[in-house]
DNA sequence: TGAAATGTTGGGGCG
DNA sequence: ACGCCCCAACATTTC
């Protein structure tokens, strides 16, 4: 008799799962556990909507294990204890995981691996951060040249399939899966395996699927024009492989005329997440500090108020208020909602994006470090490969391009539903015979913009030129 | 995956 | 018919 532990962080699924996998070929014996560590769960950066999706997504991976004659084991402490316990308990020789490329997670696995036998797997990124390099052995730090690589890059292999059935070792004592946080109606994501793979399913299958008009909606935030798989991607739901392999067949089925291109250009987001994971994983430092040192010294502005504005969605700017409503009432942001709020921020408001990025990560369900990093720095333009500090948004003429008839806007804001779409965007500029019809006093019952776009713009080049040395 | 400022061109109105 | 001006549309440069 041999038993390994299935050691589950974040690649909640049974399918394309090299860790469960490699564990089932080491073994008689399985023991899938989830350990509920204090230090992540009560961690600043960890907010009820993420953790209350972690626990759903628990208690479907239960679910899918119970059908295969196996459960979920909880427990919870300190992993290194928890697991040295464990195998005391059972016998267990090997322990195997799916690799992260998180600080946190990094260190944590190197003082696991010293008491516990711990084998890591790929499956987090198609491929592991150190098999690509440039042809110097360093790392690339450049999109595009790394997206090249990537793409030429062989041996992806085929997802596979989960085992019929798992022999678990009977008789292990655990935890209940914690049934608080839960997820508010509000939350449009049902956590699990089975509803990521629909979803992949719905946006990549067949011929009419919605990826193929990827290429003119993804930015249209009245649309539902992503693929909304953000949540399953983070929490391992669904496999990085599992969503190229999508991705490429969707590419192949239609290689004749424009809406292939879609698929193509979903892809490329996708390589965009494996870049920060790769970028994170060999540069760790950007966790703490802006990756271009020639901008560690911006003199942020970091008002209180105004970040407390932005946070509610109270700036004035209707396109960013809808956003920031979305993010805390859903626990999403639409990617171009992202970009804006996160230039308004660091750009209009001059705050650090370090504050942005803590937020992100407090309220949204697909909070990812490595993207959420990746995503901030990219737009404050101080990170790899990043927008020029003069890349600034103007929330105005963002919000007409997309979302043109502020369906987003009266979505989020419902202040704002009888304003006519002429100012829908600047609803500070309505006459008052125009204020009187809407019921909506500007200043009142909706704030006038908290800062003039305008004057920040150039505030904002002007700091950032004197910052950058 | 920006936007504003500045430059260029060409068609049409007009004396 | 001609030259001049205006300005929209587009292109390029700049931040």
């Amino acid at each position: 008799m041999s038993v390994a532990i299935w050691w589950i962080r974040r690649d909640l699924r049974l399918n394309d799962n090299q860790a469960l996998d490699a564990a089932f070929k080491a073994a008689n014996f399985i023991i899938p556990i989830f350990i509920l560590d204090p230090k992540l769960i009560k961690s600043a950066w960890v907010g009820e909507k993420r953790l209350a999706f972690l626990y759903s997504g628990l208690r479907a991976l239960d679910k899918d294990l119970r059908a295969r004659g196996a459960s979920l084991l909880i427990r919870h402490g300190d992993p290194e204890v928890v697991l040295g316990q464990l195998i005391h308990e059972t016998g267990a020789e090997k322990v195997f995981a799916e690799a992260d490329v998180s600080p946190f997670a990094n260190t944590r696995d190197q003082r696991v691996a010293q008491s516990v036998p711990l084998t890591l797997t790929p499956g987090l990124t198609a491929y592991l951060p150190e098999s690509l390099l440039k042809s110097d052995g360093n790392p690339y730090t450049i999109f595009t040249p790394f997206s090249k690589n990537w793409l030429s890059h062989p041996d992806l292999g085929n997802p596979t399939t989960a085992p019929e059935h798992i022999s678990m070792l009977a008789g292990v004592q655990g935890e209940d899966i914690p049934d608080q946080p839960r997820l508010p109606d509000s939350v449009p994501f049902v956590a699990g395996e089975r509803e990521g793979l629909r979803r992949l399913d719905i946006f990549t299958g067949g011929l009419i699927a919605p990826v193929y008009h990827y290429a003119s909606n993804r930015d249209r935030m009245d649309l539902e024009g992503t693929s909304g798989l953000s949540p399953y991607l983070r929490f391992g739901m669904v496999s990085m492989r599992q969503a190229i392999m999508a991705a490429r067949d969707a590419e192949a089925r239609l290689p004749i005329n424009g809406s292939g291109r879609g698929a193509e250009i979903w892809l490329i987001e996708l390589i965009w997440r494996e870049f920060y994971a790769y970028i994170l994983k060999l540069f760790p430092s950007v966790r703490s500090q802006s990756f271009r040192s020639a901008l560690r010294q911006i003199a942020w502005r970091n008002d209180r108020e105004e970040f407390a504005a932005w946070a509610e969605g109270s700036t004035g700017y209707p396109i960013v208020d809808a956003a920031m409503r979305q993010m805390n009432q859903t626990g999403w942001m639409h990617n171009r909602a992202r970009m804006i709020v996160a230039s308004f921020l660091t750009k209009d408001l001059l705050v650090d994006w370090r504050w942005g990025e803590r937020y992100f990560m407090q309220h949204l369900i697909d909070g990812d470090v490595a993207s959420n990093n990746g995503g901030w720095q990219w737009t404050a333009g101080t990170g790899t490969d990043a927008a020029p500090y003069f890349r600034v948004f103007n929330p105005v003429l963002q919000g007409m391009k997309f979302d043109p008839m502020g369906i987003y806007i009266r979505r989020n804001v419902p202040e704002l539903v009888d304003v006519p779409n002429e100012f829908i965007h600047e609803p500070w500029k309505m006459p008052d015979s125009i204020l009187k019809q809407t019921a909506c006093l500007i200043g009142k019952k909706y704030p006038a913009p908290i800062v003039d776009h305008r004057m920040a713009r150039e505030r904002a080049l002007h700091i950032y030129k004197s910052g950058e040395r």
